[in-house]
DNA sequence: CTCAAGGGAGAACGATCGTTCTCCGACTGC
DNA sequence: GCAGTCGGAGAACGATCGTTCTCCCTTGAG
């Protein structure tokens, strides 16, 4: 998921990131080595190195290319069904895709946020960007809030379907968020 | 967080498991060495492997632990302040710690959950039980429903508190499963 | 005091990592 | 055909990891 067609042109790079992609995704970063990425990528050492300076730099690469592919996808199918509560059945289908294994910045941030800024960084725009988006499929005054809630939501039901292995966690978040979007902003009774 | 107070007669066991505890959780798993948690635990090599047969069953008793005293501190809390809501009271005042870094289980299972099993489990486990607490605080025939959507609640608050770095991640949150509780089931408007 | 036992400090070992280097075969222009 | 260049395969290197082993000092019994 997430991948561009492989064309005839495709150059070195693209090669070597397909394949580090799929390995960092499925595997976490610290667990592939670059050999390993070597041989799915099928170029050799001397020319992974002379595409990416370091691992570092590569898993830069990695991260932000999948930020820009998974948010142009979620971009894509909302664009086809307008309203916010797609964002949910979108990703009830990523769910569902047999190499589903959670968010990638999530586990990233988890494995390297401590140790690499870059890594850290990368998480936070990801996050950032997705609010963002949000923002954009709502109207009203309080607008802001409610893409900070659906947002907790999102990253709520990719966490619990990452964990049990469930994709119902979507449809939960997606009545969820129904409900947030649906109901008047101030409720008449209070439950603490 | 999550510690035990240090008693006099405390064993190595919980020593190596303090330093092991602390270092894991702020830097992640892969990236602590054996030597490193020996020099702050204060023991010697030969002691830490007499009390741990390997790292990984350090780690599998490191999450066990952790996954115990976690439950404890929430149900305390939510002991003394009655209402599902108050989960989300003391998730603010956790995300306010200076050495709040996510959730453990999330992390470990983000960097180590596609190659161990011990560590998969644990995750799952975790949010299992954690489900069954929120599940004993609500009543109604859709409580199962509410558990689910505020379970996800409370992981969403947690990843972005620890990616963004803002505790009010928490106010959000309990702000979303006021209106989530509140609410009656079946809503007059439909947005979609 | 002698001596056996145990534990502490850390060296040693084998594996693996990221990165660089070496070698060698294949292609280019002439 | 041939010198020269390029790139592929993977060995080599230094670092670091988990784990084990060695050495030495302490301690307590007799």
């Amino acid at each position: 998921m997430f991948s561009a067609p492989a064309g005839v042109g495709m150059d070195h790079r693209e090669q070597v990131l397909d394949a580090a992609g799929a390995l960092f995704y499925e595997r976490g970063i610290q667990a592939v080595g670059m050999a390993e990425i070597r041989t799915a990528a099928g170029v050799s050492l001397k020319r992974l190195y002379q595409c990416f300076a370091s691992k570092d730099e590569l898993v830069e690469s990695y991260l932000r290319r999948r930020d820009r592919r998974w948010r142009e996808q979620l971009a894509g199918h909302v664009a086809g069904n307008p309203g916010v509560l797609s964002v949910f059945d979108w990703l009830r289908d990523w769910f569902a895709d047999p190499g589903f294994r959670g968010c990638a910045f999530i586990n990233s941030f988890g494995e390297l946020g401590a140790t690499s800024d870059a890594v850290a960084r990368a998480a936070r725009e990801h996050k950032a960007a997705l609010r963002e988006f949000l923002l954009d499929q709502l109207t009203g005054d309080d607008r802001e809030k409610r893409a900070d809630q659906l947002l907790m939501l999102v990253d709520g039901a990719i966490t619990t379907a990452a964990i049990t292995g469930d994709p119902g966690a979507a449809d939960t978040a997606r009545d969820a968020a129904r409900t947030l979007i649906t109901k008047p902003p101030n409720s008449l009774s209070s439950v603490t």
